[in-house]
RNA sequence: UACCCGGUAGUGUAAUGGCAACACUAGAGAUUUUGAUUCUCUCAUUGGAGGUUCGAGUCCUCCCCGGGUAACCA
């Protein structure tokens, strides 16, 4: 059990809230979720569910107009329903409570607690002091109450213009927390706000407003990221000084992970510079792009699970959240056959205008997934890797003389290669033996290996696009003086493949299905498909031992 | 240089003061009509030095290292 789980059980032990847990994932809408998102919502909702009575509220922190938009409310809620979460009736917005969080602030103010400063921005930074020394009270800090409650009116009234003044909290200015050095409650934003247009042109800042939204909620444990550690005194303050309901903010890090980057900024950089193809691109870690890609919810779920729960910086290495999703989809994805860059291949002893229909087992790991049949004939594609004209020893594949068998069809022999005037292999020639078909030697003869294929007369065209990791560097953000992240984006990390050949089964395949291309990877139906042309994203390959053992041959 | 937080295999997460465990990665092997899956095996004295204790990853002291913080962002 990680530490805040310890912490819920322990409240509920002592009945500090009643028993009662109450969280909440409170995202602003100014991007899209991506799977560090998922590690805090699987942490709030999870929690929830595991306690009796428990709930988790969807809570949209929409404080700052000028930078969120109501398609980002859309596809939050979108993804966290997709990932299998339910808020019922817990949908929430900060901007709900606005008129009561000025409530809050003509209390604070009444209290002598806070006052309306006419200091600039660039003033107040220096005001405020730096890390080592303290920072010196706003001339405007005694100011009387009652000049205070007239002016923040006054700024509610829409009189003054944007940065002309704030409301402070009137804390300590000599504080070796910066956030306590009197911070800003309110400013004048003259914007137009997605869900209160124009009602409003003073907003609540981060600080001032979450703890209300918490407390206003009843929350009891806000989970909430490391950065936000620092503020605490700061949340415990405003919610000590109202004397209301006060939950406890609780920190744990944000996930990381190798060969990307996850900070809502760099992810907006890459889309807004067509870096990537929009916030759904297959290799970003959001949500939605993920979805897109192929990930099950099942397997995010699995991962956030995996990675635990901690307070302090660490990367996860992609590797789990791949295995992750293969052990998934291993379970529950159908196998069927393609073949990405296809090489043609004739028996010749094979009957002209035959075609046979073989049974294939659609998922060996789900025998209620039931077998389908596969048409054989004469000519098919094989894959061109799976062929070589003068093999190493560790190649078991097909080769000149070299028999293997076509899965669920029958052993073939090459007989002879076709090349070009170039010198490349286009055709290959085969015999095949009739008394295996399906795949079995009635002698009990063994070859090493079995390979795909799919028939030339009964294939489907397909576009299936390949992807690897997003940047060549574990650590995107490790560059050189002056160089940014984006020079590590990797030029291989999408491959597209236009000629594919596959199984006639996959012609009613819609966006979204997975499959499992036998002996490759996993790969989903990309929403660009048509009727004339199936597209395919791979999701993650199958592992692959004969990769890594091509790779240490290349190393000695 | 101030304050806050944190350091356990390559990576990530465990361990009422009582034999450092699990997963991923990597390597070795077995099985296999997917070089997949599955199965077996291998890989550490917990940042350092003291101290308390019969006994310390865990408690105390000092040191070292890493992260966060100076938006009218969240």
């Amino acid at each position: 059990m990680d530490f805040i789980r310890t912490i819920v059980a322990e409240d509920n032990r002592t009945k500090k809230w009643n028993g009662e847990v109450i969280t909440r994932f409170p995202p602003e809408p100014n991007g899209f979720l991506h799977i560090g998102h998922a590690k805090s919502f699987c942490l709030n909702f999870g929690i929830a569910a595991e306690n009796e009575g428990g709930r988790c509220h969807l809570r949209f922190d929409d404080t700052n107009p000028v930078k969120e938009e109501a398609r980002y409310v859309e596809s939050i809620q979108e993804d966290v329903r997709w990932m299998g979460w339910d808020w019922n009736e817990h949908l929430y917005y900060a901007s709900d409570y606005f008129d009561q969080m000025y409530g809050y602030a003509v209390q604070l103010i009444n209290k002598g607690l806070a006052y309306v400063c006419d200091l600039n921005a660039e003033m107040m930074r220096e005001y405020r002091g730096t890390l080592t020394a303290p920072g010196k009270d706003s001339p405007y800090r005694n100011r009387s109450i009652e000049e205070s409650l007239d002016l923040f009116s006054r700024m509610k009234e829409g009189e003054f213009k944007d940065g002309h003044c704030v409301l402070r909290g009137r804390i300590d200015m000599s504080s070796p927390n910066l956030n306590m050095r009197d911070p800003v409650m309110y400013r004048i934003l003259h914007a137009e706000h997605h869900r209160t247009g124009n009602k409003w042109c003073i907003y609540p800042t981060y600080d001032w407003a979450h703890g209300l939204e918490d407390s206003i909620e009843g929350v009891t444990h806000s989970i909430c990221t490391l950065e936000f550690e620092n503020h605490r005194p700061l949340y415990d303050w405003y919610l000590d000084k109202l004397e209301v309901h006060h939950p406890q903010q609780i920190e744990f890090a944000r996930l990381e992970l190798t060969y990307t980057v996850m900070s809502k900024r760099k992810l907006l950089q890459l889309v807004e510079e067509e870096l990537v193809k929009g916030w759904d691109d297959p290799r970003l870690p959001t949500i939605s792009g993920m979805r897109r890609r192929g990930y099950s919810p099942e397997s995010i779920r699995e991962f956030c699970r995996r990675i635990g729960v901690n307070k302090f910086n660490s990367t996860i290495d992609i590797a789990l959240l791949e295995h992750c999703v293969r052990e998934d989809l291993n379970k529950t994805s159908n196998r069927v056959m393609a073949v990405l860059r296809p090489l043609r291949v004739v028996i010749d002893n094979y009957p002209e205008e035959q075609e046979e229909w073989m049974d294939a087992v659609n998922n060996p790991e789900e025998p209620e997934a039931g077998t389908r049949k596969v048409p054989f004939s004469k000519v098919f594609y094989i894959e061109q890797e799976d062929f070589m004209e003068d093999p190493p020893k560790k190649f078991f594949r097909l080769a000149p003389g070299r028999e293997v068998r076509l899965r669920y069809a029958y052993f073939v022999t090459c007989t002879d290669v076709v090349k070009d005037d170039n010198g490349q292999i286009v055709e290959l020639h085969c015999s095949y033996d009739p008394d295996t078909r399906g795949g079995n030697s009635p002698d009990g003869r063994k070859v090493k290996s079995t390979i795909h294929w799919v028939s030339e007369a009964h294939a489907l065209r397909a576009e299936v696009r390949l992807y690897d990791h997003l940047f060549t560097k574990e650590h995107p953000e490790d560059t050189a003086e002056g160089e940014d992240f984006k020079v590590n984006l990797s030029p291989e990390s999408l491959k597209t493949l236009s000629d594919c050949m596959i199984e006639p089964c996959l012609k009613d395949a819609r966006p979204l299905d997975r499959f499992q291309f036998e002996r490759l990877g996993y790969f989903c139906v990309d929403a660009d498909t048509t009727k004339e042309k199936i597209v395919f994203n791979r999701t993650v390959t199958l592992r692959d031992t004969w990769a890594k053992i091509q790779k240490t041959g290349q190393k000695k």
